[in-house]
DNA sequence: GATATAATTTAGTCATGCCTAAATTAATTT
DNA sequence: AAATTAATTTAGGCATGACTAAATTATATC
């Protein structure tokens, strides 16, 4: 069996990959607010194990076997995570905390009876989505809100989970994955976002739009 | 923050001096499937945090800030097994070992919700009770099944928790906690139990008999 | 092409929490 | 009281997973 760490080191890998980025020791060691040198080693413990691939300074890539693990811990991640928004009510700038600690242990029948009880879901409640009991994940084409201009429709499709004030903030205006807004207007330079929420008019500045991810655009009148 | 090694050994010696046991550093390790070298180490460093009393060789006891983690521990624990078992349906011989996992990772809030999703309750699915909140312990007077004589009729209190085949023996035969049943007959020299569950007669053995407790005892006809 | 800077790796340390083996202390037996 | 046995503690080791400091390699600049 594998250590918590050696988990969330392939957690890390598959997300940072999935993101697009080359992923480097140094990045790791900033992902995971531990030095470069214990990366390093950890490293080296996994690529023995054959759950990664590196060439000496080179970028790092998961075997297929690091890949089903690191899923593996992102499915129950993302299932913990709903279940304890929708089943316990708490709060969804909380469930990430919470999900780190309960992913590395809880039992494979555990995870399917949650998922079970949420009727097989497919998406956590950022938008992000949840691998299914083979590795499979589903491939969204999300749009970053800043993209949007004035009028279009939308719906939120995601948004970055690792920033609890900001969830927070983003609870308050409802802008939870699902809600549809209008965009009334986008300042110039690089400004702000107008956006219409059920009728609410709210002021989204840039910092805020670039953790937010839409779909179904629409162009208004 | 006590790691989950300190609070395991806190909640042993909580569960062992409940019992009536003298606590000692033997008796300790073979709880907790260690070494007595290594309990004596642990055993110094709860010292040192003054959680636990010991004068060298002697018995060990809790402090009062020993109890109220112990207490805490124990809490979550219960908590959890119920919550696994009325919630998720995880069959009641599996809930133990789970929550031995989730007890030591779940926060305050969540523990909240756990409690008030299942209506405060005040025992676990074995029947042991549930410390409140401010680490108070309903104090129960239950019964050992093996004291039982012919033709009395009880309800299952407590049942033990830690041998997983055990329960679910009692479970295929309904003797859950709360289950009514009456003595047929107890055969000679320390023989077994012939009872009638709703109807059913079962032959239980003294060694199962052990591990039940009971309560209501009257006599029968 | 030499040099400065950034990234990565190596080497050595530390704290946990377990282990085994040996030494010590306590309890029993004769 | 002496000797045996049992319980406990000390001493020294090992694996994990972090750290710092120093060395190495890669990249950018002049």
């Amino acid at each position: 069996m594998l250590t918590h760490a050696a988990e969330d080191y392939l957690k890390s890998i598959y997300k940072l990959q999935e993101k697009g980025t080359k992923v480097s020791t140094g990045l790791l060691a900033e992902t995971l607010n531990v030095k470069p040198a214990s990366a390093t080693g950890m490293l080296k413990k996994l690529k023995a194990m054959k759950l990664v691939c590196q060439e000496r300074y080179q970028e790092i890539t998961l075997t297929e076997a690091g890949r089903v693990v690191a899923l593996e811990i992102i499915r129950h991640h993302r299932l913990l995570e709903l279940y304890l928004f929708k089943a316990l009510g708490v709060p969804w700038e909380n469930v990430h905390e919470e999900a780190e600690k309960l992913e590395h242990v809880i039992s494979e029948d555990v995870e399917e009876r949650i998922d079970a009880v949420l009727g097989y879901p497919t998406a956590d409640p950022h938008g992000a989505p949840i691998p299914d009991k083979n590795g499979v994940v589903a491939q969204t084409a999300y749009i970053p809100m800043t993209t949007l201009r004035k009028a279009q429709t939308c719906v939120v499709a995601e948004v970055s989970d690792n920033d609890s004030a900001l969830l927070q903030y983003l609870g308050e205006l409802n802008l939870y994955p699902g809600t549809a807004f209008r965009v009334l207007d986008v300042a110039p330079f690089e400004g702000p976002f107008t956006i219409d929420i059920a009728g609410h008019s709210v002021v989204i500045g840039r910092e805020v739009a670039k953790h937010i991810y839409v779909a179904d655009v629409q162009e208004g009148k």
